[in-house]
DNA sequence: CTTGACCTTCACGTTACGTTACACTTTATG
DNA sequence: CATAAAGTGTAACGTAACGTGAAGGTCAAG
C-alpha cells in the first residue's frame, strides 16, 4: 500500500508539512517521489514513523530520535532509560515549582485575609521559601541541607516576639553600620559591637553558631553581587567592612 | 543606588543581553538613559527584576509575565493559581510518560528474556520433537526407549550455557569436516580430532557414552539418508568419511 | 474544460535569548 | 596624556519544530 503525503498524515494524525520537515531533516524520506514530484510513502516508512511519534510523544527532541533510529536495539534501549531519568528530573522540578506556588499563595492569602497570628506564620514560610529561592542552592552547596534545613526549622519554630527581636536587631546592626563605617576602623567599639549584634541576629535562624561559619558567612556576603547589593545599600564599601568587623570579633 | 546594565546583570545573575530583550519587550526599562546612551536602572527596577525572575524561574512565558505585571495583585493571585494548574497537568503528563517508558522498558526486557529464556526452551522442545519424529523410531528400535528418553530428558536439563557450547561444537565439528577429508586419511591427526568432538557433542544429548553406541551410531549416519544428506551437505562422500574416522577413534 | 482539492518549493514568524560584528565611551595603566 | 582594555550601543543571524501563507504545477470530477 502506497500513501501520498496527506493520506499519510492523516493515517498518523499529523500535518503534512511535518512530514515534508522530516524529509528536510533526514529523519524519515518518502520511499520515493513519483512523477510529478509528490512524495510516496511505503509501508516500511509507516513502521518507522511510528516509532518516530511514539519517541516524540516522550518529548525525546527530534535530532536524538534520529540518533537513536541509527543505533542498535541495546543503545535504543539505554537511550530510552537516558531520557526517562530526565523526565524524572523534570517532574522533580515541576514538583518543587509547584510547591513554591503554594507557599507563595498561602503568603499573598494570609496577607488579604488572616490574623495578625497567621499572617506572622506565613510571613515566616515565605521568608523561608524566599531565602530557599534566593540562595537556597549556595547555601546549601556551602553547608549542606542539614545546616539549611535546621535553620529553616528554626525560623518556622519562632515566636512572633522572637520574630520581633530579630527584626528590631536586624535594624540595629542597619541603624550601627553607617556609624561604624565612620570610625573607618573594623577594629573600633563601635565595629565590635556591629559584629556582635550580628552574631546574635545569626542565632535566630542558625541552629548552632561557630566563629568559621560566621566568618565563612561574612566572606560570602562579600563575594555574592546580591548580599553585597543587600548592604552596599546603606554605603558603599559597607559590605567589605562588615566583613572586617565579623573577622576581627571572631578572632578577637 | 544605581546600576549599568552589567552590574545589574551580575546582580541578578543574568545576561546583559536579557535585560537589553526585556527593554525591547517592554518587560523591563531602565529608569533612565544616560548621556552616552547607556542603560540605568534604579532601586524600583531591581525590585521588578526580582518580580519578573520569580515568575520566570516558576516557568512562566515573558508575554504572561508581562500581562501579570500589569494586572491587580487579585487578578495576580489568580494568575499564579492559573499557572500551578497548568504546571500539575504538566506534571501528570510526565507521569505517564515516566510510566510508558516503564512498561517500553518491561516489555522489551520482557521481549529479550523470552527470545533468550523462552525462545530457547521452545526452542529445545522443537528439538526433541524433530528428533522423535525424524529419528525416534529407528533409535528407540536400536537403543531402547531408555536411551531415548534418557536423552530427552538431558536435553530438556540443558543450560543455555550448554546448550551454547554444544552449538559451537556442532559449527567446529562441521569447519572440521572439509579439513580432515582434505587429507584423505580418517586416521590422520585431524580426523581424530575430528572424531573427538564429536564424541564430545554426544556427551551433551547422551545420558550415557559407549564405544559401541558411538560406532554404532557412526554406522547409522551412512545407512540413514537424512543423516547423509545432513553431512554430505559439506562434501561427497563426507558421512562415510566421519563414520571411519570414528570407528578408527574408538578402536585406537 | 474548468473547478477545486492536492501537491511542490520557498520563506517568514514563533520564544527567549546566545552570539558575533562593528562602532563608540569609559576606565585603567604606563 | 596617550593608549589599551573593558564596557556599552545597535543590528542581525541562529536556535527547534513546525504553522502559515504565497505562487505555481497536478489530478479527478462534473
Amino acid at each position: 500500500m502506497e500513501y501520498t503525503i496527506s493520506k499519510l498524515a492523516k493515517l498518523a494524525g499529523i500535518s503534512s508539512r511535518t512530514l515534508r520537515y522530516y524529509d528536510e531533516i533526514n529523519l524519515l524520506k518518502p520511499s520515493r517521489i513519483n512523477s510529478s514530484g509528490y512524495r510516496i510513502y511505503g509501508q516500511k516508512e509507516i513502521d518507522r514513523l511510528q516509532q518516530i511519534l511514539f519517541l516524540r510523544e516522550l518529548e525525546v527532541d527530534l535530532g536524538t530520535i534520529i540518533q537513536i533510529m541509527n543505533e542498535s536495539s541495546f543503545d535504543q534501549f539505554s537511550a530510552l532509560l537516558d531520557h526517562q531519568n530526565k523526565l524524572i528530573q523534570k517532574r522533580a522540578r515541576l514538583d518543587k515549582l509547584i510547591e513554591t506556588i503554594d507557599k507563595t499563595i498561602a503568603h499573598q492569602k494570609g496577607e488579604i485575609v488572616m490574623s495578625n497570628e497567621e499572617k506572622f506564620k506565613a510571613f515566616k514560610e515565605s521568608l523561608i521559601a524566599e531565602n530557599e529561592v534566593k540562595y537556597g542552592e549556595e547555601i546549601r552547596e556551602k553547608y549542606g541541607d542539614k545546616t539549611v534545613d535546621e535553620s529553616n526549622a528554626k525560623l518556622r519554630g519562632m515566636s512572633k516576639e522572637d520574630y520581633a527581636a530579630m527584626e528590631k536587631l536586624g535594624n540595629e546592626i542597619f541603624d550601627l553600620l553607617p556609624k561604624a563605617i565612620a570610625t573607618g576602623d573594623p577594629t573600633s567599639e563601635i565595629a565590635q559591637e556591629l559584629a556582635e549584634k550580628h552574631k546574635e541576629w545569626l542565632t535566630f535562624s542558625w541552629a548552632s553558631y561557630s566563629k568559621e561559619a560566621h566568618k565563612g558567612l561574612a566572606e560570602m556576603y562579600v563575594a555574592d553581587e546580591r548580599f553585597k547589593a543587600y548592604y552596599d545599600k546603606v554605603a558603599k564599601g559597607a559590605t567589605e567592612f562588615l566583613r572586617d568587623a565579623i573577622i576581627n570579633y571572631v578572632d578577637k
